[in-house]
DNA sequence: CAACGCATCTTGACAGCGTCAACATTGAGT
DNA sequence: ACTCAATGTTGACGCTGTCAAGATGCGTTG
């Protein structure tokens, strides 16, 4: 797969780190990824990813920048793919879908919504473009669950979105930090969320 | 205040570290805490702070600690400080004082919720304890809302609890980890995730 | 084809980190 | 008064991110 000899320049590092970084991260977290360690995994000097990322924080930029578009691709395709079900059991599954993305790939999830980029670092340009799409879906939809009276249409659907996207995070949050819940519990909790949400839900 | 003479034994180093810990931490950021940096500002040498804390980890455990103990006095205080409003305005001024704590305290906020000790760490029996305690209360108080009619009494308690605080802790991560939400709509916020969370607000 | 320039990669270096091991000092108890 | 355990110190190790300076080779241009 990957050219054996040992060519001075590698030909395609920029590549090749990334995909070390996203293994490394996988197994032994975000924490355990060092520049020195992922260089030395590609078979290549200290200080070489230097010449493809400014920092390490450009370089877990990117890595988060890949877990948007994962995320992005995998939420649009569920309308279509779930076209049976009504808009109840749609956000149901959005939610339940969200928190499955950041249960398979805690570490990522960590990276996209994580202070280490957004607070301690500084995020990317393109980080913050994708970013910003990634709500404005949320915020487009949740708008349309409000016209359909799904969701409260008592708050503005900027509020309604900041708040019911919390509720989200905070579950996969919780689940990703280890703080106490049990992981078989897991779709239940975002059951239970996604009923506490959506308004009015008596039984008529 | 403190003795100005360097006697050997410094006498309260305990709690000295424990004072210029949260001091730096309320500063610069849990991750501008350093082992060496704080025994130096206490005036003392690299290690002596592993005399009382056997880990960076158990120091930060301790800190945790304090935090919970502090939000617990302040919460239990809140409904004998405020017995004229009634139930639903009393879970909106829990979800606003939850959020202005982890507002006025972001750095213990992240240590008491945080992966660094969950995760990554090891939490202390006694932080476990206090942590337990914490949520036990929480639990209480959802299962009275929910015998009120005033929490969905759908789900089972535990799943409320775990939803509805997710909620709340979901707000305090995106403001506390800088993600993009704007300070001075906190309170809004809180409003619109408390009504959203409560059941049935239809006008009667 | 030769030469140059620029992207890329390398080694060396520095300051910072957590923490272990070995040693020094001292206050408390027999 | 002597001893012991608690507490404080210095030295050392391996790890980290990243800057500076030099080596290498690809692509373009004369």
């Amino acid at each position: 797969m990957t050219q054996d000899k040992k060519t001075y320049h590698h030909g395609d590092l920029r590549q090749s780190l990334l995909q070390a970084a996203t293994d490394i991260i996988r197994e032994g977290g975000v924490d355990s990824l060092s520049m020195r360690k992922l260089a030395d995994n590609v078979g290549v000097s200290r200080t070489a990813p230097y010449h493809h990322f400014k920092d390490k924080n450009e370089l877990l930029c990117a890595i988060a920048e890949m877990g948007f578009s994962d995320h992005i691709h995998a939420v649009s395709e569920l309308p279509q793919q779930h076209a049976d079900l009504d808009k109840r059991e749609l956000f149901e599954l959005y939610v339940l879908s969200y928190i499955r993305f950041a249960d398979n790939n805690p570490e990522t999830y960590d990276l996209m919504f994580g202070k280490e980029i957004w607070k301690l670092g500084k995020p990317t340009e393109s980080l913050k473009t994708i970013s910003k799409r990634c709500f404005q879906h949320w915020l487009e939809w949740i708008e349309t669950l409000q016209a359909q009276k799904i969701l409260t249409d008592q708050h503005p659907t900027l509020r309604v979105a900041q708040a019911s996207w919390a509720t989200l995070h905070g579950l996969c949050r919780l689940l990703n930090d280890g703080i106490y819940v049990n992981k078989n519990d897991l779709e239940e909790m975002g059951r239970t969320a996604a009923a506490m949400l959506l308004a009015q839900n008596r039984v008529d």
